[in-house]
DNA sequence: AATAAAACATGACATATATCATATTAAAAT
DNA sequence: ATTTTAATATGATATATGTCATGTTTTATT
């Protein structure tokens, strides 16, 4: 099993403002895992008792909502962490996490964080970065789901997973998504997303290679009204 | 001036976390504001340079966006902490506050705010929650725009106000909004909002004294689907 | 390889909501 | 008190999006 100290993921989050003896001891209570893509890391509802350190791969997190649709509220990539928000508010999961390729995560336990939290303040000052970043999202999300129309909003979605997890060799998506799960962070029908996502084709904003998506025009895409 | 040691409203907040001897340091540099009905108490943009305490009044927070609507993403009442989130992120305010009624506030400057979150962890760990709770609202709230008709949000919207904000003496709501801030609220057109009003009114789950609203069947309200 | 099951695609139509126009009422300003 | 302005209200119509039906393609299973 790796040793947190030396691993370079932490880079990214706010384990990176703890010590090395920290890190050490949260190294030997921390337990790696695998995730298949499908597979549900946790679900609405569940009480988590330790955050999950991404190493590889991505998920969403999602929320049912009562007309059946599982609404996308946020994606979780490589070298963020999950879970930090039940965690804190040591309430059950308002969320469900799903893998959406195969993934490497480290489970954290509470405990440890806990503990982090009480004497290191530099931690709990970036873990209330991370939030407060969330937050900032989170509430451009919501004006973006009142004010903008489906167009607006789907191209926005793939601006977004374009700038933040990149393209592959070829330049399509390095994320793959179904058609319904544009739909379910666009907060539409999954008809809806395809036919646009057909418009867009049509008019070259964008391409298919396989099931990959590949933005030929960005300028085009940012300029959607 | 008051001082925050006897200050109630604290008790509300994470200020309540605070040592005596905090307090009584913060109550040496505070400032106290009153602000009226309408006025704006920061912009979007603008850097702020430390916390408000709500100790009177409600305000809501909203968000520009680019088809000229005025999106409110949240409101901040008495007891609350405001303008922590871009303190806390070192960004300007991504929102402008502008008061519902009129207002009393005090300014607690940011430097004061970072000393105690460095040396007392039991603060930190109180904003943390804060902002997590926050974090968890937002995400419901994403899911109601997504998913949810105008009916059933403004619905919702009324309940909400209901449940958190209080009724007067007379049960009307004691929050005082225009059609146009429901609308804001909702993310529809202030013809809409006025319309399902108007709607609520005939079927008999709302009446109005005045500007006021008054719930007359909240199990109705609830049902709306 | 054949079959079943998902995922994707598209048409036809229904419905919710936005937009524009125009009253009406209430609040503010003179 | 009168005028002006802003807020509320409502109708007519346009438009975006949802829903249902159906077909095609891709992926999984036997």
């Amino acid at each position: 099993m790796g040793k947190c100290e030396q691993c370079i993921i932490k880079q990214f989050n706010s384990l990176k403002a703890l010590t090395k003896d920290e890190l050490v001891r949260i190294s030997g209570c921390k337990t790696s895992k695998k995730i298949k893509k499908g597979e549900i890391i946790f679900e609405e509802g569940e009480v988590l008792n330790g955050v999950y350190c991404v190493r590889d791969g991505i998920c969403k997190l999602s929320k049912l909502s009562e007309n059946g649709k599982d609404q996308i509220v946020k994606m979780v990539v490589k070298g963020q962490l999950l879970g930090q928000r039940s965690l804190i508010s040591e309430e059950s999961s308002n969320l469900q996490a799903t893998a959406l390729n195969d993934m490497e995560v480290c489970f954290i336990p509470k405990s440890e964080i806990f503990a982090d939290l009480q004497k290191n303040s530099k931690f709990s000052l970036e873990v209330l970065k991370d939030m407060a970043h969330d937050l900032r999202d989170s509430d451009d999300i919501i004006v973006n789901m009142a004010q903008k129309s489906v167009r607006q909003r789907l191209a926005e979605t793939l601006i977004y997973i374009h700038d933040s997890f990149g393209t592959n060799p070829d330049g399509t998506l390095s994320v793959l998504l179904s058609r319904e799960d544009y739909a379910n962070i666009v907060g539409t029908a999954t008809e809806s997303a395809i036919r646009v996502l057909s418009q867009f084709k049509k008019e070259g904003t964008i391409s298919t290679v396989g099931k990959y998506i590949k933005i030929e025009n960005l300028a085009a895409l940012k300029r959607i009204e």
